[in-house]
DNA sequence: GCTCCGGCAATTGTTGACAATCCTGTGGGT
DNA sequence: ACCCACAGGATTGTCAACAATTGCCGGAGC
């Protein structure tokens, strides 16, 4: 049998640029590279199947979002993020996400109403039955519907991408004990806000929940030291 | 003679990625290219001295941060901003130059105090004299000694970030007739607040202050429509 | 033992060439 | 007149090879 066309593919990138980044992205913010660790150019190509044009641009491209640290000559890093920075970068969500909320409350809709409220239901069965992850989900669907419903493309974005940088503190968050008991309350009352239509109500529940999160961001540091 | 080693530069980039790129941004800041001109790379690579390597990295930075559009096969070109977008942009600066008036207010020192003084007495002696472009300088370097006052890494960069975005809106509005006038009380109250260490107070002023910028950049929209 | 220096391996920076794609203008058919 | 197909040029996308830089290791000198 002659050499068959087995999936030609002369030593070409299998994945173009974006995909590359989008992958990559996907496994620092998974954990899969850790803080500090080095992204060797080289070694990403074999890992993700492409050549090295392409992990540049992608290296470049998250450096850009703040995921990584380029040193000229010394290659990318997984960026760090001290606790001082992660509550600076919590600091500026709040008020975004405030911003997001009061709009949310201008241009909910019916469908969307009865949406929040079934997040609600579902929170409090979760924090009752003390299923953390479960509730931790629910928390992320919250905050993007909340975001759907506002439709701010900008504030959006920006939310979007200082999350990206603090996975990990968001994460360790997650596990400390008696944190949804606290911050359950916290989501009911924007639930509300936002349902009764009332952005200024709104803007205010969602910076005291954030700020509420800041605090927590600052026990956990001292803890750790 | 023999061939003079005169000036050799064998078709060598004689500008680094980082200074094209910064060249660039500031050469599209300055409005040397218009709003959807397309950025064509061999063109840059002539215009700013250098290879296409460093120009493609530079327009891949820039499109990070939103000045530039990239569409692939396409190319780039600058952004163009609509108002809608120019509006959104403005509120995420409102409630995100809030947080920084108001970290301001904590941290100001006496020697900021007084250049804050400063500022507002020649504030108002260009208003008197009519001066638009001077006070329109001694804006950004209120808004520029605020930020250095609040020392807000994360907040600053965002700032910055979209404030890139629409300097054309900006310019604009400063030649609107009456604007002065009209934010120079506006000013004197954040300065006010933050010389009495005043966070909430400062916060508020602010964005009252960025609200009535919105407020003209859709008088603008309705006047150019 | 400690420091300094030189060479080596690993890694990143840069280039020029080539391939793929898009846009434009032209001509034939209806 | 209109539409479609199709070169041909312009522009961007990708690559593989080469150059430059860094950091490390070992050995000489003190």
């Amino acid at each position: 049998m002659p050499p068959e066309h087995t999936e030609r593919r002369p030593a070409r990138a299998a994945n173009t640029a974006a995909q590359v980044r989008d992958t990559l992205r996907e496994a620092i913010l998974r954990g899969e590279y850790l803080p500090g660790e080095r992204l060797v150019e080289a070694q990403l190509c074999a890992r993700l199947d492409t050549s090295r044009f392409n992990v540049r641009a992608a290296l470049q491209d998250l450096s850009g979002e703040g995921l990584i640290e380029m040193q000229r000559n010394r290659g990318a890093q997984v960026r760090k993020v001290s606790t001082a920075e992660a509550v600076e970068i919590t600091e500026v969500r709040m008020v975004v996400e405030g911003l997001i909320a009061a709009r949310a409350a201008e241009r909910v809709g019916p469908d969307q109403a009865t949406e929040l409220d079934e997040i609600a239901v579902l929170m409090r069965r979760a924090v009752d039955a003390g299923e953390h992850r479960r509730y931790s989900d629910l928390n992320q669907r919250l905050h993007a519907l909340v975001r759907q419903i506002a439709g701010h493309g900008t504030a959006d974005r920006i939310v979007e991408t200082l999350r990206g940088q603090i996975v990990r503190h968001q994460y360790m968050l997650s596990l400390v004990p008696g944190r949804p008991e606290r911050s359950l309350p916290q989501h009911e009352r924007i639930i509300a806000a936002i349902r009764d239509r009332d952005p200024k109500a709104a803007e205010d529940a969602m910076r005291e929940h954030i700020a509420s999160v800041i605090e927590a961001l600052r026990a956990i540091d001292y803890l750790g030291t």
